[in-house]
DNA sequence: AGGACGCCCTGTTCGC
DNA sequence: TGCGAACAGGGCGTCC
């Protein structure tokens, strides 16, 4: 699931359970979910010491430690965080943890991630990471201004240029379709023939999709009905013009867009 | 530089 | 109903 609004969720939700406890174990079943720290190194960072704050720089998490690095966590296509106490009565233990943080209170924070595409590793800093990886402005964070400035700045079709998280943080495939559905705009328009009026609906578009999509917990059941986004599944319908969407590919994915809405100019 | 493709993984859905 | 193929909200390296 995670992009922008989704990794934002979990950053609510690790603040609001695992901050300032204690660590006592962190147990890692998929090493290759580790980049650059073995689980043996990254369990001597952690135990017994707290999670103070956290960080989100497009899809990254950052947890800060009362001492020493910062946790990173990216979560490719299917990463997802639970905090839970083992219970005899109800195991609700979640299902494909690859890392499991235990604290002192009994609960444990599961990283868990059945396809193994996410990532996590220890860095000094954030700034420090984002620039290494060349990560572009948070979404969020990008003012109208600096945004006409990197459109201008490329060529070629306006979605990929969207995802490209190098240029723009945060957005991926199906918010990049959001993104343009609301802005009217056909994905594979060409970023050197957006007119003025096409820049302004798209900017806007990019803000208030992701801002929405935040407040509705990433939840497409809580989505307003005007989004495109719990209608990606064949023959469904515009929710504007009632047409029914069309599919495309484009970079190995799948793109959903309305023919009538997102004409190529 | 931009874009397509293969690959890393594995669970779910699709189509014959 | 059954089974293999295709697909799934990411990112990286390679190639043209």
């Amino acid at each position: 699931m995670p992009e922008l609004p989704d990794v934002e969720a979990f950053k609510r939700y690790l603040d609001a359970t695992a901050l300032r406890l204690r660590i006592t174990r962190v147990d890692v079943a998929a090493s290759r979910i580790l980049t650059g720290i073995s689980a043996r190194a990254l369990g001597r960072t952690l135990v017994h010491h707290r999670f103070v704050s956290t960080l989100r720089h497009g899809k990254h998490l950052f947890a800060r430690l009362d001492r020493g690095p910062w946790l990173m966590l990216h979560f490719g296509m299917t990463g997802s965080l639970s905090y839970y106490k083992e219970d005899k009565e109800h195991h609700e233990r979640p299902r494909y943890i690859q890392v499991r943080i235990d604290f002192d209170n009994g609960h444990h924070l599961a990283y868990a991630d059945p396809r193994k595409l996410g990532r996590i590793a220890l860095t000094d800093r954030p700034s420090e990471f984002i620039e290494s990886h060349r990560l572009g402005p948070d979404a969020l964070a990008l003012d109208s201004a600096r945004f006409r400035e990197l459109v201008a700045a490329s060529r070629g079709a306006i979605k990929p240029w969207l995802m490209n998280q190098q240029i723009i943080a945060g957005i991926g495939n199906i918010y990049a379709d959001e993104i343009l559905f609301q802005a009217r705009i056909h994905p594979q328009q060409s970023t050197d023939t957006l007119d003025k009026g096409a820049l302004t609906r798209l900017f806007r578009a990019l803000r208030s999709v992701l801002e929405k999509a935040i407040a509705a917990q990433a939840d497409p059941a809580r989505m307003p009905r005007t989004f495109l986004l719990p209608r990606r599944q064949r023959g469904a319908r515009c929710p504007r013009c009632d047409s029914t969407l069309k599919t495309m590919a484009s970079g190995g994915r799948t793109t959903y867009l309305c023919p009538g809405c997102q004409r190529l100019q």
